[in-house]
DNA sequence: CATCAGGATTAAGGAATTGTTAAGAAATTG
DNA sequence: CAATTTCTTAACAATTCCTTAATCCTGATG
């Protein structure tokens, strides 16, 4: 996450010249761009290019950018990315179900570069996802905000760690979803860190310790999740 | 992870002293290994041995990798292989050649056993992953749910044990299909796990003391199915 | 109705996984 | 750069799960 990388978009439409398009304005922006020319290919690349943003034409030919969309959020390592859908002005059609498959903006055809980059551009400039409006958590007792970077049970106010607060930040993001310990250290550690996976149960100890057993389940031979 | 299913990999480098670092590391973590000196060696022992993932140094004599690579994606059976190429960090040159060919990642040298092994393990996992698409179930009152790793049964949450869900996961996946036991232990247990057959009989028991006698039928003298 | 074959059930030991602790590195802070 | 906190690793304890084997049922068959 922290490191100052290029951003990788994978733009993917049926129409050719609009990759081009979409491709030429991006690179020229300092982009690290690929294109998809359908929705399996997009699945497909984003499994390997891990990219952290799609863009993702609603209307597509086989498979259509909603599902296209929740294949790639399958994917772990891409459920930090941004998903932009492309979308004909006409077609609002898909609004509701975009959203509800996680998407993060939605700009309409026909397609003024100038709007796009700047769109594209305000995404990241909003630090990371992580940041944006809706970092505070409450479940039951227990409240995580990501601004403060403060835990309370109870109104009992918590101080963790960096790694123990993003382990608990990222678990009650996708309550009920259980995750390998390859995947926590994946997204909480990132893909270029390289530790031990047990590394991982002595962070789940130490943040059980202060906020209770009560959270943070334990799926044996398979991982942690939250609840 | 559970299971054991042995992945092949072939090592393709020109310095003998990597090929073992490579060898040691990856039989270490469970992988069966090959090794070669150089591109057409590679190319020969790919066609018969049909690994699973190339990891391919980038810089060699005579037949370099890209050009290997290409070899091998010739061979019908590795189209869907991973290809990885090692590659020493100052010659980034061919980063987009190796792409064009088809490689699935590149990892820089110097080797770092540690880091390889995460990324090797990662790129199986991901692909894994991506095989069981549908990750709930729902049939009458049981709903399976494999994201959570949990099943529930009117409502009321039930936790079974990995191989118990994994069990149920699969009938159910095929409803009305009557499975032998080597068949459940074959894709439950995996290829080269060897446990008495009746071992199926236990786990069945307590899948049904935990979610009731009214989903799985016992088929004498062939199996079990679903409903 | 006795016999038999296959399945159900149970309990126990062993295997595998996770929990817990502590010590030394690494990072951060004053 | 010293002090403090946090992170990672390793070792061992605790727990859960899996497999086996022994015994008990059940329905079919002669």
């Amino acid at each position: 996450m922290g490191n100052k990388q290029m951003h990788k978009v994978l733009a993917v439409d049926d129409e050719e010249p609009i990759l081009e398009l979409l491709k030429y304005n991006l690179e020229k922006a300092g982009y690290e761009v690929k294109t998809a020319i359908d929705g399996s290919k997009a699945v497909e690349i984003a499994k390997k290019f891990l990219p952290d943003l799609v863009l993702l034409d609603i209307m597509m030919p086989n498979m259509d950018g909603v599902e296209t969309c929740r294949r790639i959020r399958e994917i772990p390592e891409m459920q930090k990315s941004f998903v932009v859908f492309l979308t004909a002005r006409s077609e609002e059609y898909s609004e509701v179900a975009a959203f509800d498959v996680g998407a993060d903006d939605y700009i309409t055809k026909p397609i003024k570069p100038r709007a796009l980059m700047s769109r594209i551009n305000a995404l990241f400039r909003r630090d990371s996802k992580m940041a944006s409006p809706n970092s505070v958590i409450e479940i039951g007792d227990l409240k995580i905000d990501r601004i403060s970077y403060t835990v309370s049970v109870k109104e009992r106010e918590i101080n963790l760690p960096k790694k123990e607060f993003e382990l608990l930040f990222f678990l009650a993001q996708n309550p009920n979803k259980v995750f390998s310990r390859e995947d926590l250290l994946h997204n909480i550690w990132g893909s270029d860190v390289y530790v031990l996976a047990r590394t991982v149960d002595v962070h789940i100890r130490k943040v059980r310790e202060k906020i209770g057993d009560d959270y943070i389940t334990t799926v044996k031979g398979v991982g942690y999740k939250f609840v």
